[in-house]
DNA sequence: AACAAAGTTGCGGACTGTGCATATTTGCAT
DNA sequence: ATGCAAATATGCACAGTCCGCAACTTTGTT
């Protein structure tokens, strides 16, 4: 769907990922200026200019509004990974793909962060909030069954039937949770992607102690 | 504090437990038996014969409250794992601490379940629940700190410089949570600390391809 | 026994999330 | 261009949640 030209889709459908993403974009904006209690559903629906209803057409929970973007982004790893080639090492394969999720999204290029470190200060206090790890650390599990079917069929193993293409898909994803935990602790000049690459290469060598 | 011996608590704090112990057993039997949309909170507290408002001075939520027994199962990986040996090889130590979590709650042991088979098929429908599932997820991610502070003091790395502790904790939290799920979608009789020493040993290995 | 600290409870209010019906917009066929 | 169907937006009402606050009850200390 995310590969589809956008002069295919009607613009009933225009619209709509207009509108979602406008509603994404807006959470995120408000909870990481003005913190995520200071933000009701009505303030989202506002600023995206749609009614408060529509809002829960589009995301039940202001959380999951918050975190599509980074839904997006996860399941865009599946799909990557898909893409890459067979004869491709898997763990290679992997490191390739899980790049995806640190692409820059197009609102961060439309909307250029003015204060750098103001915008970090307020993502960790977002991402501290309770309800925001539930959601998303969910929306970390959807991406992950995804990746486990794309594990399964590169390796010629069952979904419903072997653990390996879970633990392979959980250990992508708590690479990817441990890296970007671990940037925005430490913040730059650390990089996500080296980060990242260090967790796979940690996993892939049996986690052996330092 | 869950060491401490019952005589050497006052009667204020063995209510306290007595009655978190009741409201999060009552949270978990009726959201089995209804399903989570079937059970408000009047219902839990009126179970535990307390007012609403005092189940919100334990839990700020219905999930929180049933996910709160797997939440003190899964804290206590890291208090095993820190009485461990300090000799002892570290994915051993692992194995060992991680086993804790599928100890019998004393409920279960007081509340024989009649039909294991419902029960079971309850429990599915129970972690399926999106707001579950993000709860249940958070409860693993606190509990994965805990343990990474243990991994880091036994392996002398620092959990605020070193991605290793966070790590080895990801992979143990990953390993009980792709265990337990592959035990409701297999069911007996399959074997929990079977399946969970089978994750905990690909992991050590570095997840080589079947 | 008197008093302080901790915990329970009732109440009110802001907010959430959902079902339902109506209004508006888009797509399709003629 | 027009009429109609399908999809989407919106307003409304309501049950339920969660929290601040104050009054009451229970436990602990002196």
């Amino acid at each position: 769907m995310s590969t589809e030209d956008g002069a295919r889709l009607g613009l009933r459908e225009r619209k709509k990922r207009e509108t979602r993403a406008m509603l994404s974009w807006a959470a995120v904006r408000l909870t990481v200026e003005r913190g995520f209690d200071r933000v009701r559903v009505e303030d989202i629906a506002e600023a995206a200019g749609v009614s408060p209803r529509t809002f829960n057409n589009y995301f039940s929970s202001k959380a999951e509004a918050i975190v599509a973007r980074h839904l997006d982004r996860t399941l865009r790893v599946a799909e990557m990974l898909r893409g890459r080639p067979a004869s491709e090492p898997l763990w290679e394969s992997i490191a390739h793909a899980a790049r995806a999720q640190f692409e820059p999204p197009p609102e961060a290029v439309a909307h250029p962060v003015t204060d750098r470190r103001q915008w970090i200060a307020g993502v960790q206090l977002m991402v501290a909030e309770p309800a925001m790890q539930g959601e998303f650390l969910r929306a970390g599990a959807l991406a992950e069954a995804e990746i486990a079917a794309a594990v399964a069929e590169r390796t010629g193993t069952d979904v419903n039937r072997d653990l390996y293409p879970h633990l392979v898909a959980a250990a992508v994803t708590a690479a990817g949770n441990v890296a970007m935990q671990h940037w925005l602790r430490i913040g730059p000049p650390a990089e996500m992607e080296q980060l990242l690459s260090e967790a796979l290469a940690q996993f892939a060598a049996g986690l052996p102690t330092p």
